[in-house]
RNA sequence: GCCCCCGUAGCUCAGUUGGAUAGAGCAUCGGUUUCCUAAACCGAGGGUCAGAGGUUCGAGUCCUCUCGGGGGCGCCA
């Protein structure tokens, strides 16, 4: 609809430049709904684009394009110009109606694009070793990626959801350490730091405590966790592990049951990940050197100290960076970069990489290298979120990764669940702070929760349908609905909104922005939720057969739409509640 | 010190890539029920868009500076 006015009023705007001898391009004009619903159905900032390049006053342009434009073949029923030379517009009313019938046509497959014509796009996100349960913040990132998948997927695109992760290394060292102490003090053969030690970082290390060895690691995981896995070992396995050294059995046993506890909890939010990747399979597959050599073939590469650096500041960056370290490892950063030479052998198109705001610095050196490869570094996309804080009766609690004060994804969700769960963390956009309002969260009130209101707005639509079984009134095809009988203007408004869902979800998909899609379907669910409560003024079942069945297919394609939305989010759609 | 993000109603945040009189939720106050879920709905108050300059027909949006909050600047990941 919005395009098709568009195109005509380009085209119009076409002929008055070459009326006036003008004949360059035609520049990119607005055609917007305007905020004040007195400014018409859309608005065209055009006449001001070309009051320059015209040498006349906007508004005597604006009278010109609505004469050059005509009706736009029956799609304008008025046009007029206003302040300071916008042309509104008034469709046919007829237009929008027609658009329900388009929508109930479409069923499921509205609002689907073929935007990305069968691209295939990569979203990394979430990548967190396993040496913890899963945060708040990765929480966040989860739903962040899975969504943008999502959209992607509905915009055309085919979609590999990957899961990056490192489980060698010095943390997982001192994940095995720390597990290693924690069952040594649980048999009474080393005693635990206390907590004056831990808390500070400045404090004196204790080297024994009455007697005892003190073996936990100073740069520790302190979570309660660690003394589970300690507990379960020693169930398993009594005593027998006490010569081990941490990297050993602690380490892998810490490893196999932090990772199983995050796939778990990944799939009950909902996601289901295409690769898990291992980033020690660079080192094996050679990838590692590979992309080592390469990045020496670019003469960018130089030795100091006994490292190898990588020259950054030539391609613009503020320092260098150690690819290897003194010590003959390499540093976090090149695989980073043979992870996505990788990517890009893989046959990607795109990489998306969805990454916590502790990670923005590291992008553009990513990028940088990639592109001294030859490879084209606008395929690299990064998301940035920020982090995300929880509020509860007002007060803010500040998460804490390696000290034992925060909260993980499993108890969030153990309190709220799912839906809810999701439509919280992408209900801001990435780049803003997000702070979890668990009181709102928990809120059972389907009026005052953000979530359970667009559901409810949903199973509404059941629920009527319910009615009219009950009733014997069957639910309409798209032919049963006459469409010119929904002439209220709460109507129209209803069916503008809806219309509106296929640009909604391809501009979400294209700016990787999942909540405008939450947005969005507020914007339906509070159309609808008054429209149905109003059943004074326009009950949807009613005598009247062929009003019924057009309200009927109206309450069909709010549900599509809703459900479609939803489905975006990863939300369920109940019928009933 | 340098770089990135943020600053919009009491609180939490949107604002369609520069459009007309800046919106929503929560909270507060007032109202509506013989009715397809009252587990709903209607209405009201509430703003120097952090501040100051600039760009132009037009700025919450773009540029510069200042202030405030967060993140980063490692041979950690």
């Amino acid at each position: 609809m919005r395009e098709r006015l568009a195109e005509q009023i380009q085209l119009a705007l076409g002929r008055l430049l070459v009326a006036a001898g003008d004949k360059g391009a035609v520049p990119p004009v607005a055609v917007d709904p305007p905020r004040q619903k007195e400014h018409g159905d859309y608005a065209c900032n055009g006449a001001m684009v070309l009051a320059k390049r015209l040498k006349r006053p906007p508004r005597e342009i604006a009278d010109a394009l609505i004469e050059e434009l005509g009706r736009a073949g029956g799609l304008v029923a008025r046009a007029e110009v206003a302040g300071p030379g916008f042309v509104n517009f008034w469709l046919a009313g007829d237009r929008w109606q027609a658009q329900l019938g388009d929508l109930l046509r479409a069923g499921a497959r509205f609002g689907r694009s073929d935007a990305g014509k069968g691209a295939e796009v990569q979203v990394e996100f979430v990548s967190a070793n396993p040496t913890g349960p899963l945060s708040i913040g990765h929480g966040r990132q989860a739903i962040l990626g899975d969504c943008i998948a999502r959209m992607l997927e509905n915009a055309g695109y085919r979609v590999t959801r990957e899961y990056y992760f490192n489980n060698g290394g010095r943390q997982m060292r001192v994940l095995g350490d720390s597990v290693r102490a924690r069952y040594l003090e649980r048999l009474g053969r080393a005693a635990p730091p206390g907590l004056e030690a831990l808390g500070d970082e400045d404090a004196t290390w204790p080297e024994q405590i009455d007697g005892l060895p003190v073996v936990f690691p100073r740069d520790g995981y302190q979570g309660e966790y660690i003394g589970g896995i300690a507990q379960q070992l020693i169930d398993s396995e009594g005593d027998s592990l006490v010569d081990e050294p941490g990297e050993g059995r602690f380490r892998e046993a810490a490893e196999a049951m932090l990772f199983a506890e995050i796939r778990e909890t990944i799939e009950s939010i909902g996601i289901d990940f295409d690769v898990f990747f291992n980033e020690n399979s660079l080192y094996d597959d050679g990838k590692i050197e590979e992309t080592l050599g390469a990045l020496r073939e670019t003469g960018k590469v130089y030795e100091e100290e006994g490292a190898v650096w990588f020259r950054f500041s030539e391609l613009g960056l503020d320092r260098d960076r150690v690819l290897v370290k003194s010590s003959g490892e390499p540093t976090y950063l090149l695989p980073d970069i043979a992870y996505h030479t990788e990517k890009f052998s893989r046959g990607f198109e795109t990489v998306i990489n969805v990454q916590g705001a502790d990670h923005k610095d590291q992008g553009p050196f990513v990028r940088a290298a990639i592109q001294a490869l030859g490879h084209d570094s606008e395929q690299i996309e990064f998301v940035f979120h920020e982090f995300v804080t929880l509020s509860r009766a007002g007060t803010k609690v500040k998460q804490s990764t390696r000290k034992a004060t925060f909260i993980t994804v499993d108890e969030l969700l153990a309190d709220v669940g799912r839906d809810v769960f999701r439509l919280f963390m992408v209900q801001r956009r990435p780049e803003s702070h997000l702070d979890f309002d668990v009181d709102l969260a928990e809120e059972e009130d389907w009026t005052k929760n953000p979530a359970y209101y667009l559901q409810y707005a949903h199973a509404r639509t059941h629920g009527i349908e319910r009615q009219a079984q009950a009733r014997g009134v069957a639910m309409p095809t798209a032919d049963d609905v006459d469409t010119s009988r929904l002439a209220l203007p709460e109507e129209i408004d209803l069916i503008k909104k809806l219309g509106e869902f296929p640009e909604v979800a391809l501009r979400a998909a294209e700016t990787r922005a999942p909540h405008h899609v939450a947005y969005y379907l507020r914007e339906v669910a509070g159309l609808w939720s008054p429209y149905v409560q109003d059943k004074n003024r326009h009950a949807i079942l009613s005598e009247d057969a062929s009003l019924t069945a057009a309200r009927l297919g109206l309450t069909l394609g709010v549900r599509i739409v809703l459900a479609r939305g939803l489905g975006l989010l990863g939300m369920s759609a109940p019928e009933r509640m």
